[in-house]
RNA sequence: GGGUCGGUGGCAGAGUGGUCAAAUGCACCUGACUGUAAAUCAGGCGGCGAAAGCCUACGGGAGUUCAAAUCUCUCCCGGCCCA
């Protein structure tokens, strides 16, 4: 049983953000909108199920169609006709992820790390590409973000201490910098930005590393902001980042324990890139507000369905922090859902929906047998039903979180 | 009727005396997936067995050989060509 925080539980935090868009309560859930589109899910699809905000991807709209392009066309929202909200990932997980890529690929001059920024190369065309922090706020800006992320460098696991201390240093460094051109170009354009400007997270890293990740994050609440021609309250969120990069599960709950108590309460907190259901009920318990995971619809595209289990379909935060259980490896399992694989043999003729009780598009209109039949003869409108589905799951499962 | 080429696992298709229970692809079964280079990736896929192994299998039958999916004969079936 997860013991829930006086600080952690957000009701008694924030309970929302406002963004120029809207308020978006907390603790929420991101759909992953990597270059401008949930896969196979139409917005108004994500606005029905009853999401504000999705995430976009720095990299990707980057390289394609470019930042300008998109801002020529009115700004990411209106591009891909999203009414809510936008977060936008700041390329610094993809000098993680297409680094390691690049490393098996092409040795190790795939990415290159420097003080300066990222280098990267496009491994289709051979383009060379160089990731400041302040090309990334840029970039961020001209997508008309509503929540800009700072690039940061994402260590992989294992990392040595030396290693993740060195990168923290960078994330902060870079940090310092991305504060102070974010602010300045705020204030070149006080005019675009009258009705609000966009926010500005910071990332702790510090890998698994106790005294690392309390580091950091003191480190970024240390900065002198007023000096970078910023507000004195500084950051307007605060992310934890270079968590499930293939460290130990324990791992993120101690992460956990070391950093939010640090961070300031009145501010919204986001775990990024996570994650399972019993991760994000011990992660709000813990006292993080913000998510994001490709899980839902990644799974979902794979086969994977979320599924409630029957007695708790109504059930609140407290309740659902009873039924995570430890298991031997320090695994948290929780018993209050449970998947399937609807490509499974067994499900060929389950001429019923995922769940009775759900509300979602997916489970008023269709069975397992049909989307098992769709997803065998590679329909492409299978992807669309089950992620529709456990996108809903997910939805529901952040409503169960903000209810006490 | 004559000639010729061919018949291989659910399908397609390699293999042309031993290392073949048989490449590869598809289909099928099972798993994985955590700030999305992911409609991807991994494993399994004749039967029995925990395994070693045993049994049954490359159209049917009969041979040659220590050994046959592979060589010979014959029958059946199919494609093409000639009458």
């Amino acid at each position: 049983m997860l013991t829930i925080r006086d600080n952690g539980f957000y009701k008694s935090r924030i309970g929302k953000i406002e963004t120029k868009k809207g308020v978006v309560e907390t603790p929420f859930f991101m759909p992953i909108a990597t270059k401008g589109s949930i896969k196979h899910v139409s917005p108004e699809e994500i606005l029905q199920i009853g999401y504000q905000l999705v995430l976009g991807n720095t990299y990707h709209l980057w390289l394609h169609p470019g930042d300008e392009l998109v801002n020529r066309a009115g700004g990411l929202h209106k591009f891909m006709n999203w009414q809510g909200s936008i977060l936008t990932d700041s390329g610094g997980f993809q000098v993680f992820s297409l680094g390691a890529r690049a490393k098996k690929n092409f040795g190790s001059s795939g990415v290159k790390l420097t003080e300066k920024g990222a280098e990267f190369s496009d491994h289709t065309n051979g383009n060379r590409y160089l990731l400041t922090p302040e090309k990334s706020i840029d970039i961020q800006l001209n997508l008309d973000s509503d929540i800009i992320m700072c690039l940061d460098e994402c260590p992989p696991y294992p990392c040595s201490y030396e290693d993740a201390d060195k990168s923290l240093e960078l994330t902060t460094r870079w940090a310092e910098r991305c504060f102070k051109y974010f602010h300045k170009k705020v204030s070149e354009n006080k005019e675009k930005y009258k009705k609000g400007r966009p926010k500005l997270f910071c990332i702790v890293q510090g890998s698994i590393y106790e005294e690392l990740r309390k580091k950091s994050a003191k480190q970024l609440l240390e900065i002198d902001f007023e000096k970078l021609g910023g507000p004195r309250e500084g950051w307007d969120g605060f992310a934890v980042g270079g968590v499930a990069v293939g460290e130990p599960r324990e791992k993120l709950y101690e992460i956990l324990d070391w950093v939010t108590p640090i961070l300031p309460k009145e501010k919204p907190r986001y775990l990024m890139g996570l994650g399972k259901p019993e991760e994000i009920v011990a992660a709000v318990c813990a006292g993080i507000d913000m998510f994001d995971c490709v899980i839902p619809t990644r799974e979902g595209r794979h086969g994977r369905i979320f599924i409630w289990n029957d007695e708790f379909k109504t059930k609140t935060i407290e309740d659902l922090a009873k039924n995570i259980k430890e298991g031997d490896d320090g695994k948290k399992i929780a018993t209050f859902y449970k998947t399937i694989n609807i490509t499974n043999e067994k499900f060929r003729e389950s001429f019923e929906s995922i769940d009775k009780d759900c509300d979602c598009y997916t489970c008023k209109n269709y069975t397992k047998a049909y989307i098992k039949h769709l997803l065998a003869v590679n329909e492409p409108f299978a992807f669309r039903l089950a992620s529709i589905h456990n996108l809903a799951f997910y939805y529901q499962l952040m409503q169960k979180l903000r209810t006490k």
